[in-house]
DNA sequence: TATGAATGAGTCTTCATTCAT
DNA sequence: AATGAATGAAGACTCATTCAT
């Protein structure tokens, strides 16, 4: 596959991944591509096979992009309060712009295909990436006695289980982010943080 | 509708719940519900117009049932803690039958009906009432002096923010009784609870 | 067929007119019938067994009642002129009001069952009735000195003509009061008429 | 659209006015289409969305063919009885062939469409122009002392709606070709004419 | 590589008609 | 006589996928 190939399969995952943050995953459509895409039902074809593939590469794609975005945000020599700064600035970003992210079609697709080997499961590395920094923020913190925190790895999985469940309640309940901000808050109390 | 075509539209739809619980809410089709039910297309319409209608009408049979389920659960004179154990334990129940619960259609359907107004939202209804319950349970646990919580509201919404991270982990990711268990001992221990 | 039925029969009838007033007759459906009555499927196959079948006796009721209106309009000792203003009063009034009789419904059945023999062709019977009752009218009129007509029959198929064309231009194109005044003046005026 | 769709567009739509010009308009089904065509349902989709699309689309084309028809019969410095009788020619010919024309579809479309705005009533349009037509050419007729009309609009008319009933006659109760000289005949007396 | 016309399978929906009660 | 549940055929429409160019 030459370099203009390439580029035109960039081209066409960055067109797909706007129609699944605006569709969701299940129903779209090869059509739906081919049409955001400007290109003829073949071409697609050409580089794509199903909706399937099309957002399994879409998926790998945003993970690297997320890893840049994440290392990026964190200055030179962090403490660990303003790495929790971030990670939780981050979190909140991502669950409160509801229909400007793949997060649906992130867990549609999960339903879609519950047989998805466990090492292919993006949402399942997340979440264990999740809790793997944060009981490291903990222990760290703790050492520099910025938090007070008995249970690091277990207070790691709480915060992560409140994250998930604020960001499936945002897209099927709705939230505010005042709602956000106060769940969030009362994480921090439990680290003894009161900022 | 005579006492046979109400038997008939009950049999319905305990067949079309057990189709929502195999396959989702999205990719069901009517088809889907009249091969399962082994009566020919004229004759589902007779009673449902089409899936939307169909999932709704589960919904609400199934919100019926389990607040039965709940109410006959609870002894007489029971203390907080007892209440406490019989929700959490229902609660457990519902997040670890995987495949065998309505939860993924349920998410699917609010996904595909963004537009629902809040107060026919039923997951919303559930969030809530979980919330009142567990905030009336600490503030009553407080007085009798069996658990010890400073900010029960706040604690309810954070139990109740696990809880359906935990829901959502469990259809996406996939849990294990021993995980879930982790996360609710983490939970009581912060109630002050040990046992 | 008891007297109770007939009855019934005739109550249908009546509804079902009704319903091909307002839908033309091709777009009937059974069930359209069933409900403008408020009896069951069943119930109306006893007494008719296709819309085809409704209409035709429709078609049957009411060219009876036209017939005793058109008696009953006339007065004792009627001049020419009489009867003639009566005749077109009666065209006049059937062919403005679109929407509430059945002359939609007749020609679609028409167009719909063209192999209807000569003789059970209801318009049919009703052109060339029209067209002998004004031929003798404008001999009459003639000798009684009242018009001027050189040729009464040919005069006769061109007034029957005209008012045909004035019925499916009043259906199709849409048509005034006024409209249909000035044509009929105009129709009056051949025959040395000027009132 | 390439020029090769274009074609088989054109050959959908000759081969729907067939299908047409058979069964009328409301009887004819998307199905019934395909079959004449024979190509798949999808493929006549590519082109038209419906029944109704697709006879307003054959409508138009046969506006289109009509108007170069007219215009091609008349000669070179046509006196108005030459034009009057190219008109007449017309008329008959689009009458006579029963079966084999557009003439009972167009009637059932615009029964079965009575919102249709006037400006798209193409029937209307036929109607007006032909009034519009006799008009001028009785005008000029009385003037070259062809005819003699002394209320050229209102005859025109009377032309127009006589017509019509022919035409509507034709389809409903049918009619021979002798009738409709008749009538013609006795049109042209009108005027004074008696070749 | 790229196009887009074409296909046919699959789903939705309605309707005439039957039949057990 | 009367009911209305039930059926299955028929038509509308969409979509993934292929293929000649």
């Amino acid at each position: 596959m030459g370099e203009k190939s390439v580029k035109k399969k960039q081209y066409i995952l960055n067109t797909a991944r706007k129609v699944f943050m605006e569709k969701g995953y299940s129903a779209v459509t090869m059509k739906d591509i081919v049409d955001a895409c400007e290109i003829s039902r073949g071409g697609l074809y050409l580089y794509f096979g199903s909706t399937d593939e099309l957002f399994r590469e879409v998926l790998k794609l945003e993970s690297e992009e997320t890893d840049d975005t994440f290392a990026g945000q964190i200055g030179e020599n962090p403490t660990p309060s303003d790495i929790l700064a971030v990670f939780l600035k981050e979190q909140k970003k991502e669950l409160l712009h509801k229909g400007d992210s793949l997060t649906i079609a992130k867990y549609e697709y999960l339903f879609a295909n519950s047989e998805i080997p466990r090492k292919d499961n993006y949402l399942r590395k997340q979440f264990e990436t999740g809790v793997k920094v944060l009981t490291k923020l903990f222990e760290s913190g703790n050492e520099a006695g910025e938090f007070s925190c008995e249970d690091p790895a277990g207070t790691a999985r709480n915060f992560m289980y409140v994250i998930e469940g604020l960001k499936i309640t945002s897209q099927t309940i709705g939230i505010t982010e005042q709602t956000v901000d106060k769940e969030l808050m009362f994480l921090m109390q439990g680290l003894g943080i009161t900022n």
